[in-house]
DNA sequence: GCCGTTTTCGGCCCGACTGTTTTCAGTCG
């Protein structure tokens, strides 16, 4: 079994985290923490690059040292230093520093003094009063503590993007009707479209800082209040969601939304630009020794470098402030483009609403075609269409087309590969569809060399168009089946197959990293929503957000093209 | 530990807020 790169990138972590509370250079931690995002984010194993002879150097953040970690990682499967790391301190360390309040230098006092390695001894001493007894600790210290171990039992992680903006836009709304309140925007990975969210950053202008914050913390969902200053707020809302707020200056603005846009690499590596040219750049402006020379705008610090515009989706520090500098950042697709949906459900099989009112409601929403994707008869659940059963949907699709002026409806089907690699149907009902979309909805635990062989043998049928949600992640509760999807992408290539970034929230898979290498490739893909209701057609912006965050271009979208030219690409 | 079109050494983003302090260290984003 491969090591995952997210497997060496946990190894790093954990060193940095280690490192950090033994005290160690405070920039060598940030080189192991850089080093574990670079390896998480990369869209091909370590372990292939190194069967293949590459130097590992050349990624971003990785030097010698770390190079021949990973090696010896992949290799054996863990890494001698931080066993070492481990007989001196004890692993349980880090888990502490995740509690809110408790860094690096009080994490090693408590373990100095009061001899604590878990979170469990940490709540006992807190609760019989002994933190608070430590050299610069006191009782609030001690009440924090307990505060966040409590909401740390509930279980509160990242939120989905689409339940974050269900509180922003209301958040907003109340924000914006506050007095001296100019402009309210949420930036962060909210802005960035990231799959989910860690907290909201928010953002106001206004002359009138203390009483933004005044009403900010007085909010009908805020549960708790982290902190309140003159400028800066951070609340957490009764559903454990965070929501920090900043009020800044009208001539700051521009500073302050790219400042808090991120992502934190992005930042750092205009800073650093700004810092070669002896420029300093903050939350407040650009500022040469005192003197503010931009700020207002981001176009106006972007500008300063000589930089295109960057996109809030690209700021991941993943090549697009190279691009930006020699004017190659990609046109990216935007909502607009979308002709129309290559996937969704009628009451046909699992969905709410009948093949009809779907198609009107695609209609309105000046879609120019739809297909219509019910389960085939594998998935017992949703009650999939038999052969016979699709033949009479056919029927009704072709009396509809008639009837209805403006859209097109395609005969189509989401029809599952089943174990072996064969399609849920067969080849004579597939043939008279405008569309097929593939999926695998069973033997999730397949390895991932099985998994791989079954998904391009379904491939090897000539009826097979698009795989959709090409990993079966559900972000929060199922991990992706393992598969190579590099491979597949390949096959697909090679055989005039596509596939699919899926709109649902939940599953925005492909994800961004995988989107990018399908671009790279040359390979198009399909943005579709799975609606399963009229409200759901609405999701298509999550998908353009996931392949925006992919470079993807309109052109490199398959449901940006007429049905005429769509046509054309399908055929194999 | 990484990195370099001034550098192979000496830098490495920067400011707000809290809690504990009497002027600031630690933490956070």
């Amino acid at each position: 079994m491969p090591i995952h790169n997210s497997e060496i990138a946990d190894v790093f972590s954990q060193v940095a985290d280690l490192l950090e509370i033994e005290g160690a250079n405070e920039f060598r931690v940030r080189a192991y923490r850089k080093g574990a995002r670079t390896i998480k984010g990369y869209p091909r194993s370590m372990a292939e690059l190194i069967d293949e002879g590459q130097d590992l150097t050349e990624l971003s953040g990785v030097g010698k040292d770390l190079a021949g970690k990973i090696q010896e990682i992949v290799k054996t499967g863990g890494l001698r230093q931080l066993e070492e790391i481990k007989q001196r301190t004890p692993a349980g360390l880090a888990r502490m520093l995740k509690i809110e309040g408790l860094g690096p230098k009080r994490v090693q006092q408590l373990y100095e003094e009061l001899d604590i390695t878990s979170l469990d001894q940490l709540e006992k001493a807190a609760k019989n009063g002994r933190i608070q007894k430590l050299d610069g600790l006191g009782p609030k210290t001690e009440e924090n503590i307990l505060q966040d171990l409590s909401r740390q039992d509930e279980g509160q992680g990242r939120t989905l993007l689409n339940i974050a903006e269900e509180m922003a836009r209301p958040l907003v709304a109340y924000l914006e009707d506050t007095e001296g309140v100019e402009r309210v925007k949420v930036a962060g990975s909210f802005r960035r479209r990231k799959e989910t969210v860690g907290d909201l950053d928010v953002l106001a202008i206004s002359d009138s800082g203390e009483e933004t914050i005044q009403r900010f913390v007085e909010y009908e969902d805020v549960e708790e209040i982290v902190s309140q200053g003159e400028t800066r707020s951070t609340v957490v809302f009764r559903s454990g969601l965070q929501v920090d707020l900043r009020v800044v200056p009208r001539e700051s603005y521009g500073a302050a939304l790219f400042y808090f846009t991120g992502s934190k690499d992005h930042n750092i590596a205009l800073r650093n630009m700004a810092l070669d040219e002896g420029l300093k750049v903050n939350e407040y402006g650009v500022f040469r020794d005192e003197e503010r020379i931009a700020g207002e705008t981001e176009d106006e610090i972007y500008d300063l470098f000589d930089l295109t515009y960057v996109p809030p989706e690209l700021r991941e520090n993943r090549g697009e402030l190279e691009a930006a500098r020699e004017d190659k950042l990609p046109a990216l697709v935007a909502s607009d483009d979308i002709r129309g949906d290559l996937q969704m459900h009628t009451t046909g099989s699992d969905g709410d609403t009948s093949l009809e009112e779907m198609a009107r409601a695609a209609l309105e929403q000046g879609y120019g075609y739809v297909a219509i994707t019910d389960h085939s008869p594998q998935v017992a659940v949703a009650q999939g269409l038999d052969a016979e059963a699709l033949a009479r949907q056919i029927d009704e699709i072709d009396r509809l087309n008639d009837e209805l002026e403006g859209i097109k409806i395609l005969k189509a089907i989401e029809v599952d590969i089943l174990e072996d690699g064969s399609l849920d149907l067969p080849d004579d009902i597939l043939e008279r569809l405008d569309l097929r979309i593939c999926s695998v909805h069973s033997y999730f635990n397949l390895s991932r060399e099985k998994q791989t062989e079954r998904i391009v043998r379904a491939m090897d049928n000539q009826y097979f168009n698009i795989l959709a949600h090409p990993t079966g992640r559900r972000i929060g509760e199922r991990a992706p089946y393992d598969v190579d999807l590099e491979q597949v992408m390949e096959a697909a290539l090679a055989r005039g197959c596509f596939l699919e970034v899926n709109a649902q929230p939940q599953r925005l898979d492909l994800d961004d990293v995988h989107a990018k290498m399908a671009k790279d490739m040359g390979l198009k893909l399909a943005i579709n929503t799975d609606a399963h209701s009229v409200a759901e057609l609405k999701l298509m912006r999550f998908g353009v957000g996931q392949a925006r965050r992919g470079w993807l271009e309109a052109d490199d979208v398959l449901n940006t093209h007429s049905w005429e030219d769509l046509k054309g690409l399908l055929e194999r």
